[in-house]
RNA sequence: GACCCUAUGGUCUAGCGGUUAGGACACCACCCUUUCACGGUGGUAGCCCGGGUUCGAUUCCCGGUAGGGUCGCCA
């Protein structure tokens, strides 16, 4: 039998970090096996429903990589789609539902209530066979068992999660539903629907949630929660891919950052573990550098062009080679694209301002004919390239009979207005001779 | 309140009926160095508690505790 799982996302919220984990595990089960992996939009609350939400979930699962073989194709509802078990938003399957719901009334699974219809529960413990969490007997809670029918179709006509869940599942065929725990509860219910319709339950694996790192719930509101959180703060879907396999999941092998396509060949629900994960950004952001620094140019210089465009430095005014120049000497010394722009904007524009702390500690007034004895040293320089800077920078040092860093910090700050920032020589390699001089100028009037 | 899941350093994890309990992030110190970053070396820190089984439990069983989840005409 041929693994078909899915993602099924409810547009009521933006797409979350935990359920992008989600869909990460339904993905690498499915490319393990072999299957079929399906994007379904479980949009029956028209109330609280938004497109933006429906765009959130299509572009995030596009940047991180995880293409679906089946469902939508646009984020419009009426749009096209891909796969023979459309429609793939709930809110365009509701003759299925009605058929269904039919069914279980005329059969007698079912009943009328003030306008609603109710499904009638099993009142027996219900026994989960979990590929992840093993088997599970579910008792009814003390308020189940006051009433254990649910709804099914709400008094206004709208069908409910769990009927449109187990009907939708069922008519597309889902051999394996890979979702948070925080259904684990809930399948009892699913689990007693499957049987009115007289078929098996697909095989389920409920997966651990990702926490806060105090260890409370991650709901929309908390920092980092939200995909575009990651998409528009500087991160690479490569490392967040990586860093979400590494939650409730290992390679064993003490190895932390390893290439998707391996995880795909060694990923299998059995070994995921069964403990809820805290969400830790220092890590992430660690393997946001690896991936940073291994990038090849091409890819590097297109990150970094995006990060300084969207904050107004229009690349497109300097020479491509001054451009590329400029970025190889930041190449490493980064980990998130969005630092970008206050690390290297100095290249690209020529009033900045000096950062205070650097102005207290090198702009001293002991410092100024150092400066310029330095500056002079320069303007005879040709040509104006790193080696050459580098000796000459230590020759005004010996000269002056000091360190090498008593020169270095105040030409930084002049040059760059900060005080760390790209190896010095090569920087001012890249700025060239007159933008060095004009910047060391403007310092040393500054310090007058 | 009831039901369900879980428990290895601060965090993510490896592991085992007998191990000096391994790795990574973070943190601290030192080295490298023009800053920052990288890299290198070293370090602090862990098997939730109590019973039981056993010659021996971090590992198996039970209980407790703690954390998380669910019990909607939300999904």
């Amino acid at each position: 039998m041929k693994v078909r799982v899915r993602f099924a996302p409810s547009p009521t919220g933006f797409l979350h970090i935990g359920g992008a984990r989600t869909a990460l595990f339904n993905w690498l089960y499915a490319r393990h096996t072999g299957g079929t992996f399906v994007l379904r939009i479980e949009d029956t609350d028209v109330a609280r429903n938004t497109q933006a939400a429906v765009n959130v979930i299509l572009d995030g699962l596009r940047w991180l990589g995880l293409e679906w073989d089946e469902g939508p194709i646009t984020g419009d509802a009426t749009g096209p789609d891909k796969g023979d078990c459309g429609p793939y938003f709930q809110s365009h399957r509701k003759a299925n539902y009605r058929a269904r719901v039919e069914a279980l009334l005329s059969r007698g699974l079912a009943y009328e209530h003030e306008g609603a219809v109710k499904f009638k529960m099993t009142r027996e413990p219900v026994v989960i066979h979990d590929a992840v969490v093993g088997d599970v007997r579910r008792e009814l809670t003390d308020r189940e068992a006051a009433d254990p029918d649910f709804v099914i179709v709400r008094s206004d006509g709208e069908p409910v999660f769990h009927l449109v869940n187990v009907v939708d599942d069922l008519e597309m065929n889902i051999t394996h539903v890979i979702r948070g725990e925080d259904h684990l509860s809930n399948t009892a219910k699913h689990i007693a629907l499957f049987r009115a319709f007289g078929v098996p339950s697909p095989q389920y694996a409920h997966i651990p949630l990702i926490l806060n790192p105090d260890g409370t719930k991650m709901s929309k509101r908390d920092q980092g929660a939200l995909m575009t959180a990651y998409m528009d703060g500087g991160f690479v879907p490569e490392a967040v891919v990586n860093y979400l396999c590494l939650l409730s999941w290992s390679p064993k092998d003490n190895r932390e950052k390893l290439p998707l396509a391996e995880v795909v060949e060694r990923f299998d629900l059995p070994q995921i573990l069964r403990a809820n994960a805290r969400f830790d950004r220092d890590k992430l952001l660690w393997l946001q550098g690896e991936y940073a620094r291994e990038f090849g140019d091409d890819r590097f210089y297109e990150l970094s062009i995006h990060a300084l465009g969207r904050a107004g430095f229009d690349t497109n005014l300097f020479p491509v080679d001054y451009v590329k120049a400029a970025l190889d000497t930041c190449k490493g010394k980064i980990k998130l694209f969005n630092e970008l722009p206050g690390y290297a904007g100095f290249y690209f524009k020529d009033e900045f301002d000096y950062t205070p702390d650097g102005v207290k500690k090198d702009f001293i007034p002991e410092n100024k004919p150092r400066l310029q004895k330095l500056r002079d040293a320069f303007a005879g320089l040709s040509p104006f390239i790193a080696v050459d800077l580098e000796i000459a920078l230590k020759r005004v040092a010996g000269e002056l009979g000091v360190k090498a860093g008593v020169l270095v910090h105040p030409a930084r700050l002049a040059c760059t207005g900060n005080t760390a920032g790209p190896s010095l020589y090569h920087l001012l390699e890249v700025l060239g001779k007159d933008r060095v001089l004009l910047r060391l100028d403007r310092a040393l009037a500054r310090m007058g």
